[in-house]
DNA sequence: CCCTGATTCGC
DNA sequence: GCGAATCAGG
């Protein structure tokens, strides 16, 4: 399989889309996610939204001994303040291609917030650990949730003492692992490997 | 162990 | 340019 321009197409809309690359690899076929980040690369579109902390790291490992390589690893940390506020950057794409970053925006004001576990038929064992988790949840704020963060809301919304688990997402859930065991229980096992 | 993206390098 | 292998992190 080739990069047609269709493929290229679809790849760049579906990455834009905040896609992960073995979702998009799937979708193209033919190609590994490994091609679809490749391909990426050299389009020059790596980074998604340009918010501060997705996962964006790269540690150069010199592993074969083979030429020294006197390639710098600039850093760009663009984060001195300690006021954490949201730095929202046009950033248009070279190619002309305006990148409509506005993926941030994910919280669908409406219903897809989860109702509270109150006295429901959920694994205690599940409940259990969403009672543990809570005790270590980063206490996030409405503002401060991400594709990657768990938007479980924990509290009165009505009171100060509201805030969104903010731990790391389990896949493509909008929660966190523990959170996901008790957000939707009926759910056929799914169980597919595709590679 | 599952996943993610990032980088390297032979082709 | 391509992508498998590898690496690094969640």
């Amino acid at each position: 399989m080739s990069w047609t321009d269709e493929r290229v197409e679809t790849l760049k809309k579906m990455w834009g889309e905040g896609q992960s690359a073995s979702q998009i690899a799937k979708e193209l076929g033919g190609v590994t996610r490994n091609a679809v980040i490749g391909k990426v690369h050299r389009l020059g579109l790596s980074n998604r939204a340009g918010s501060g902390g997705a996962t964006a790291k790269a540690a150069p490992k010199e592993k074969p001994a083979a030429a020294a390589k006197p390639a710098p690893k600039p850093t760009p940390k663009a984060k001195p303040a300690p006021v954490p506020a949201v730095k929202e950057e046009p950033e248009l794409d070279e190619n002309g291609i305006p990148i409509s970053a506005a993926r941030r925006a994910i919280i669908p004001a409406g219903q897809p917030l989860p109702p509270q576990p109150s006295a429901n038929e959920i694994s205690p064992e599940a409940l259990a650990k969403v009672n543990e988790v809570e005790k270590t949840a980063k206490k996030i704020s409405l503002m401060e949730l991400t594709e990657k963060t768990c938007k479980w809301p924990v509290g009165d919304p009505a009171t100060e003492d509201f805030w969104f688990c903010g731990l790391a997402v389990k896949q493509g859930k909008p929660y966190c692992e523990a959170h996901v065991g008790v957000a939707f229980q009926p759910m056929s096992s799914r169980r597919d490997r595709r590679r």
